[in-house]
This record gives structure tokens, C-alpha cells and sequence, in this order.
DNA sequence: GCAGTCCAAG
């Protein structure tokens, strides 16, 4: 038998080849190894060239360079030059432009360049968007005369279209002494990739019906996702028939761009058509199949796709695993979802960005923001901006909003350029915890990004503002932005908690004139403007117009509703309301619980606390905060006792505003140290909610030494706080101390805080009328927002009342002058309670007030 | 040359 002479260059070159087929970094080294050992390397520079090449797949710059500095200085040719600049390009090296370096290196050895020099660097700037240097080196090719070139031309046009010149891109088109059919279709890409639909289409006529240039393959699977994102259903279909003339149909490429421009235009028949009867199949079709129904909605028959797929014995790739992940994250079928994550492990593709990003989504919005960190700093690939960006995400959306924050400014550390998809991440951490010169800031970026316009940003701009209690911005980004159903919807509901809540119901009803559609969120919303201030006639209005328009029985809208006839003393309406939800969750019993206790209505609270203990609904830390508050309103003590033991032998931890309704409770039965006993005992720092509590009782109880002392802190809290000094104030005069007393005052002056005139309205008899506050409100409906305290009077049930002097006083209207009526947030006055938990919203105003 | 990942109101 006869043996060929073994060549070890040419077994080198075949094992490299099967390196690149299979991508395994392993294979390389130890191929890198083999030519190593047979001294092929510094010598041989198509294997130089060739390693380079498999080594920049892998991102190894360092090792590239290395091999690149070790091939003999003779045998650098451009050849190995350019393989280089390639190499460095195809490794990402973007942060320092090294590409250029080697290229002036290489002209300094004096080295030539040659066609295809060019090339590779205008190549290099189109992927960085490096657009100075591109213009260095298109004035270098015209001098080199590399300019006639056709491939020289075609890679400038794809360079100026990448980085944006639409102008120069035509420029360069028109004086191209020479054209293919490469430089129709990179115009037409360009066109594509913009977003120019219809100048991509009108070039497309033109190369067709003007030039002569016969279209190839690539024009058709370029031109196709132009037509599907504009989604002209007859255009897909014109095309389609100009493909089967030119008997291009029976390509798979062309299959698999049809299958996506039909799904993108919502032809799921056709879509599937074409999928049904394609002769050749491969990975990409089935993945466009799937990726097409899950377009159109089609979740269910997206997942009865891959399982197909997987019955046919094709193997997913990642293409497959990201968007089925992405699919069954929109289906919240998170188990499935790291079931696919399994199967991508087992074939071993779970090293891809694409995947690694869905995966981070995938924990993000199931709730475990720790995993999907886990995924981020575990990468093995290269993190984009995607990956960030879900980053930013999961931290915003799972109420780790400093750490949103401070991931912007980490990214930026490492060299990732924030875009609108960031920025529009990070405004809702902004605007959860009130950090309104962080968010003016990204505004500021969004402006020099050129953003701002972006219907998302802008949205998420008012959205921003309005939680930072900043409505004047909020509204001043809304005026000057174009606006959808979302971006009234922040208005309305940022207006709702305002005493500006009447432009909540003007922006409602405007909604509806210019032919924005009302959803869930808008009646929310406006109902709950309704019911911040008792606007009973209003709420009634939209309350029959949610039940004309069917939104009566949402969950939201229901709560929302509730809310309002609790706040307006309509517990039985409100009653009525609550036994038709269908559905209730824990929002709906917490608001009945809350309503009762502040109509003193106690036995029915606590009827309906133990209720919803029994209802198999997952109660919450919020509903012990109702149940604490009916039992301190109500006066009873032990039943507060024992609730809040009772909770803390659960899983609850006490917040603030459980232990200021403790203080309230202990303090109003006049047991003000053990109240003061509490408050030194606390694990956790004392908030104003707490301090008034006190303050609050030692009022009633003329305690004016323990008084001082809450007070002293609440002005630490709270410096421009009128209400606490005016109470302080107060105390002092009534226990005969005048000097305090005028102190007091003045030092409230000193220091800026100001007083606001409180009027509560009061409905009686369906008659609305202005009332001065104060006055005796026994049986009518009350918006208690402005009060000091909760005066409720109750049917049935022990009434509890201020200390005798105050009583007397309260009743003599005498206070009414003397006293301004301050503005007190002391959570019973802030009622609302719709969907969201009463502690965060109330510590979010905290936030909110706090001076920057 | 085709396909996939991240974004706003509650």
C-alpha cells in the first residue's frame, strides 16, 4: 500500500478548517500546538494567518497580536497585515481603535496597502462607528487611487451607511465610476437598517426597472424585511410572485425571508404556506415559523412549533432557545422556560450573548433579581448593551432602584455606551425613589442622544417627573412630545394624588375627544383622583361610565372604585361593589378593612380581617397596617395588642408604619410611655409617620415635655413642616406656656415653613357644599384629608374622643381661627389604597419630600 | 445575504 509523504502544512490547513466548522477553542490550541511542534509557525504565514483568524473568533486579541509579533519580519506581507487588521476587527477590539495603529505601523514599515487594505479598515470604522477615521481613510483611498475600485466603493458606501450619512452614502453611489450588484444591495441595506422603508423600496424600482442591474438573491432577502416592517400585506405578496418569476422561490433563504415578512405584516395563513411548502427546510426556517406565530400573538402554536421541530429531530440552535425562552417569559411559564434553558445546556449552545440576555430577562421577571445577577457576572461571552440593559431592568423592576442607578455609571466603567433602551430603564428607578437630579440628568443625555422624542423615553420622562411630584416638568415633556393612551395615562394618574386632580379628569375626557382609547389604567386612575379628594359627583359620573364601558369589573378599576366610596363615607356602596368582584385580591379586603375602621365601623373590620384570613387570599403586611389602624381609631387597645404580636410571630417584619400605628394606638389610650418606651426600643430608625403618632397623642393629652420631644425630631425630619410647629405650638398655649408658644411660631418663620389653608368638603344629603372643617360631621360623608387627627364619631361602638379640653375646643369651633389647619401626611388621611400597598406609596412620598 | 435578546402607565 502506498503512503503519501505526510505534509504537515496541509494537515494543519485541514485540521484549522474543521477548527472553524466546529468552533471549539480547545481544537484550536491544540492545532495552535501541532504547527508549533512541526515548526510550521513562525515560518508558514498562511497558517499565521489563518490561527489569527480562528483566534479572533474567540475574542483573543492578545493571542492574534502575539502570533502576528512572531511571524518573521520578511514574510509580513500585506496579506498578514490585513488578515490582522481583520482579526482585530472580527475580536471587537473597539475601545482603541488598535486596528488604525497597525495600520499606521504598517505604512511606517513601509508596507503598502493593497485592495483589500481598505476594505477591512472601512469595515473596521463602519462596526465602531468610527466616523473621523473613516473620512481619513476614504481621503487615503482616493489618493492611493483605490478609489476606482469596486470593492474599495461598495465598503464605502457601507461605511457611511452604518454611520449615518445617508447624504454621502448617495454621494458615493452616484460618482462610483463602477457598480455590481454588491453596491446595489449595500445601498438598499443601508436604506433597510435606517429605517428608510420607502426609499428602499423606490431604489429597489429603480435598480429594477432603470438601471438594468438584474437583481440577485441577496436584493430580494434584503428587500423582504423591508416590505414585512412595513407591513403591507399586497407588497409581500408582489414580491413573492416576482421571486417565482425570477425562480428564485425554491431558495431557502428566500423561504425564510417570506415565512418572516408574512408573519411581520400579520398573514399567519401564508406564513405558514410558505413554511408547508418549502422543499428545503433548515434550522433558520423553523426558527422563522416560530418567530413569526409568536409575532403575531400566536403563542400556543409558536410552542407547538418547536415541539415539532424537535419531534422532526432538528436540533435548536441559539437562535431557537433565545426566542423560545423570550416566548414562554411572555407566557410567564418560567419552569418551562428553564426547561429550554436545560435542553440548551445539554447541546451545549448556552454560550451565546443572545441567550445569556434572554436567561437575565428570564430571572428579572420572575422575580429573582439574585439569579439573573448570577447569569450577568457569569457570562462567558462578551456582554452587549442588551445585556446591561436587562440588567438595568431587573435591578428597576424588582425595587432595586439604587442599584439601577449606580449600574448606569458601571457600564459606563466598562466602556458600554448607554442607549435610549438604557436610559428608559433607568428613569422608572429614578422616579420610584425621587432622585430627581439623577433623572434630569438622563434627560439632559436623552437630549444630546437625541431621544427625547422617542415616544418610550418620553413617556418614561413624564412618567419620572410626575413620581418625583415634579407635575409642572411632567406636563411640560408631555406638551412638546408626541403622545399615545400611555402617556395620557401617567398624566392622569400623576395628577390623581395632586390637588391638581381635576386636570386628571380634563385629561381624561380629552383622551377620549382627540380618539386616544380609555383602558384600565386611565378609569384607575381617575377614579382614584375621585377619591384622593372626595369628588363624589365626578367619581359617580365615571363609576356609570366604566360600567357603559365595561371596565367596572377589572380587578384595578374595581379596587380603585372601592376606594373611592370608602373615602366618600359610602361603606355601603362600596360594600355592594366588593361582594360582586368575582376575584378579589388582597387590595380589595385591605380597602374595606381600612374604610371600616376610618368610618369606626371596628366590628366590621374585624370581621372582615378575619375573613380575609380565612378567604385563602395571601394576606399582607398592609392589611395589618388596616387592621392596626381600625383597632387605634376605634381605641382598641388589646385587640391591637394581640394583632401585632400576632404578626410579628409570622413572617412580617414590622415596618414604620406598623409601629406608628402602635404609637397611635398606645398614645391615644394614654399610654404615652409605654408609647415613648417603644419608640426607644425600635430596631429600626423612627420616621416622621412615627414622631407624629406621638405627637399627635401628647396633643390630646396636654404631655407637652414628651411633646417637645417628638417635636424636636419631626424638625429634624421635616424643617418646612408646618403643621408639627403649628402643634407644638399649640400645646404649648393650651397649657398656659405663651412665651413657647410665640417661640414656636417664630422659629417656623425662621425657617421658612409655610401653613396651607386646609377645607375639607363634606356631602350632605347629595347636596355638595364647602364646608369649613371642623365641624361637627356626625353621619356625613367626609374627606378627611386635611384633619389633625381622625375625629370619627361611631354608631355602635365605643367612640373615642380627644382629651376633654380639646373636645370642648374642637366643638366651641374656636380653633378654626386660632389654629391653621396644618398639613399633616399621617397615613390615615392619605386613603388610597388602590392596587398598590399603602407603606410604599406612603414612604415614597417620604422619599419624594426629601430636599435634594 | 435571511432569523433571535433589552424599553414607558398600574
Amino acid at each position: 500500500m502506498h503512503v503519501k509523504p505526510c505534509n504537515y502544512s496541509n494537515l494543519t490547513k485541514i485540521l484549522l478548517s474543521l477548527c472553524s466548522k466546529s468552533k471549539s477553542f480547545l481544537q484550536t490550541k491544540q492545532t495552535h500546538a501541532f504547527a508549533i511542534l512541526h515548526g510550521l509557525l513562525p515560518t508558514d504565514i498562511s497558517i499565521s494567518a489563518s490561527l489569527i483568524l480562528r483566534y479572533s473568533a474567540f475574542s483573543s486579541p492578545s493571542t492574534c497580536h502575539l502570533l502576528f509579533q512572531q511571524a518573521l519580519p520578511y514574510s509580513r506581507t500585506p496579506f498578514l497585515w490585513n488578515t490582522f487588521i481583520r482579526a482585530l476587527s472580527i475580536a471587537r477590539v473597539k475601545h482603541d481603535g488598535f486596528q488604525f495603529h497597525v495600520y499606521n505601523t504598517m505604512l511606517r514599515t513601509g508596507i503598502k496597502p493593497d485592495v483589500h487594505t481598505f476594505p477591512f479598515l472601512l469595515k473596521a470604522c463602519a462596526d465602531v462607528f468610527c466616523f473621523k477615521k473613516g473620512v481619513e481613510i476614504h481621503g487615503s483611498v482616493i489618493k492611493t487611487g483605490f478609489g476606482a475600485d469596486v470593492s474599495v466603493g461598495n465598503t464605502l458606501l457601507l461605511f457611511y451607511g452604518n454611520c449615518g450619512g445617508l447624504r454621502e452614502t448617495r454621494k458615493v453611489f452616484d460618482e462610483m465610476r463602477e457598480r455590481d450588484v454588491v453596491s446595489w444591495n449595500t445601498v438598499l441595506g443601508v436604506f433597510s437598517v435606517n429605517g428608510f422603508y420607502l426609499e428602499a423600496l423606490n431604489f429597489f424600482s429603480l435598480m429594477n426597472f432603470s438601471s438594468g442591474m438584474k437583481p440577485n438573491m441577496v436584493t430580494f432577502v434584503t428587500l423582504l424585511p423591508v416590505c414585512g416592517r412595513i407591513g403591507d400585506k399586497r407588497l409581500v405578496a408582489q414580491i413573492h410572485g416576482s421571486v417565482v418569476k425570477v425562480g428564485f422561490n425554491f431558495e431557502v433563504s428566500i423561504g425564510n425571508a417570506l415565512v418572516d415578512a408574512y408573519g411581520k405584516c400579520w398573514n399567519s395563513d401564508d406564513s405558514k404556506r410558505v413554511f408547508d411548502e418549502m422543499v428545503d427546510k433548515n434550522g433558520v426556517s423553523w426558527n422563522a415559523i416560530i418567530t413569526s406565530l409568536a409575532y403575531m400573538g400566536l403563542n400556543r402554536d409558536a410552542l407547538d412549533m418547536f415541539r415539532l421541530m424537535m419531534d422532526v429531530g432538528l436540533k435548536p440552535d441559539s437562535f431557537t432557545i433565545s426566542s423560545m425562552i423570550a416566548l414562554l417569559v411572555e407566557l410567564e411559564f418560567f419552569n418551562l422556560a428553564k426547561e429550554i434553558h436545560g435542553f440548551s445546556l445539554r447541546f451545549g449552545i448556552e454560550h451565546d450573548v443572545f441567550i445569556s440576555n434572554t436567561l437575565i430577562d428570564m430571572y428579572a421577571k420572575s422575580g429573582h433579581p439574585s439569579a439573573a445577577s448570577n447569569v450577568f457576572h457569569h457570562m462567558n461571552v462578551r456582554r452587549n448593551v442588551v445585556s446591561w440593559n436587562a440588567m438595568v431592568a431587573n435591578f428597576a423592576q424588582n425595587r432595586l432602584e439604587l442599584a439601577a442607578i449606580e449600574l448606569l455609571r458601571e457600564m459606563q466603567a466598562h466602556g458600554e455606551v448607554p442607549d435610549s433602551i438604557t436610559l428608559t430603564n433607568v428613569l422608572p428607578a429614578c422616579g420610584q425613589v425621587g432622585f430627581l437630579r439623577n433623572g434630569k440628568e438622563i434627560h439632559g443625555r436623552t437630549i444630546r442622544l437625541g431621544s427625547n422624542h422617542d415616544l418610550f423615553v418620553s413617556n418614561a420622562l413624564t412618567d419620572m417627573y410626575a413620581k418625583c411630584g415634579y407635575l409642572n416638568l411632567a406636563q411640560n415633556v408631555f406638551n412638546n412630545s408626541v403622545k399615545d393612551e400611555i402617556s395620557y395615562n401617567i398624566l392622569i394618574v400623576g395628577y390623581s394624588q395632586t390637588s391638581e386632580w381635576t386636570k386628571s379628569v380634563v385629561l381624561f375626557s380629552e383622551m377620549g375627544l382627540i380618539g386616544l382609547k380609555h383602558d384600565v389604567v386611565s378609569f384607575m386612575g381617575v377614579v382614584s383622583a375621585c377619591a384622593n379628594q372626595a369628588a363624589f359627583k365626578q367619581g359617580k359620573e365615571i363609576h356609570g361610565l366604566a360600567v357603559r364601558k365595561h371596565f367596572h369589573t377589572h380587578l384595578f378599576v374595581a379596587n380603585s372604585l372601592l376606594d373611592f366610596y370608602t373615602t366618600c363615607g359610602e361603606i355601603d356602596t362600596a360594600r355592594k361593589l366588593f361582594d360582586q368582584i368575582q376575584h378579589k385580591d388582597v387590595a380589595s379586603w385591605n380597602t374595606m378593612i381600612l374604610g371600616y375602621g376610618m368610618l369606626g365601623e371596628l366590628n366590621l373590620a374585624i370581621s372582615f380581617f378575619e375573613a380575609l384570613k380565612e378567604a385563602g387570599i395571601e394576606y399582607d403586611s398592609v392589611s395589618y397596617i388596616a387592621i392596626l389602624s381600625a383597632c387605634s381609631h376605634g381605641g382598641l387597645l388589646d385587640e391591637g395588642r394581640k394583632y401585632f404580636e400576632a404578626m410579628k410571630a409570622q413572617k412580617f417584619k414590622p415596618t414604620e408604619m406598623h409601629y406608628a400605628c402602635m404609637v397611635d394606638l398606645l398614645g391615644r389610650a394614654g399610654l404615652l410611655e409605654e408609647a415613648e418606651q417603644l419608640i426607644k426600643s425600635l430596631p429600626i430608625t423612627p420616621d416622621a409617620n412615627i414622631w407624629g403618632a406621638l405627637l399627635g397623642a401628647c396633643r390630646i393629652f396636654g404631655n407637652v415635655g414628651l411633646g417637645c420631644w417628638a417635636a424636636e425630631n419631626l424638625f429634624k425630619l421635616k424643617p418646612q413642616h408646618a403643621g408639627y410647629y403649628t402643634v407644638l405650638s399649640n400645646m404649648f398655649a393650651e397649657a398656659g406656656k405663651w412665651d413657647e408658644a410665640n417661640r414656636v411660631k417664630e422659629m417656623m418663620k425662621l425657617r421658612g415653613a409655610r401653613k396651607k389653608p386646609g377645607c375639607s368638603w363634606v356631602h350632605i344629603q347629595d347636596q355638595d357644599r364647602n364646608v369649613k372643617m371642623g365641624k361637627e360631621v356626625r353621619g356625613s360623608r367626609v374627606s378627611m384629608d386635611t384633619l389633625i387627627w381622625p375625629y370619627t364619631v361611631s354608631k355602635g361602638s365605643t367612640p373615642w374622643h380627644p382629651s376633654e379640653a380639646g373636645k370642648e375646643q374642637w366643638r366651641a369651633g374656636a380653633h378654626i381661627d386660632q389654629k391653621p389647619v396644618p398639613e399633616f401626611d399621617h397615613f390615615y388621611y392619605q386613603p388610597s389604597l388602590a392596587g398598590l400597598p399603602l407603606g410604599q406609596y406612603l414612604m415614597l412620598k417620604e422619599l419624594l419630600s426629601a430636599q435634594f
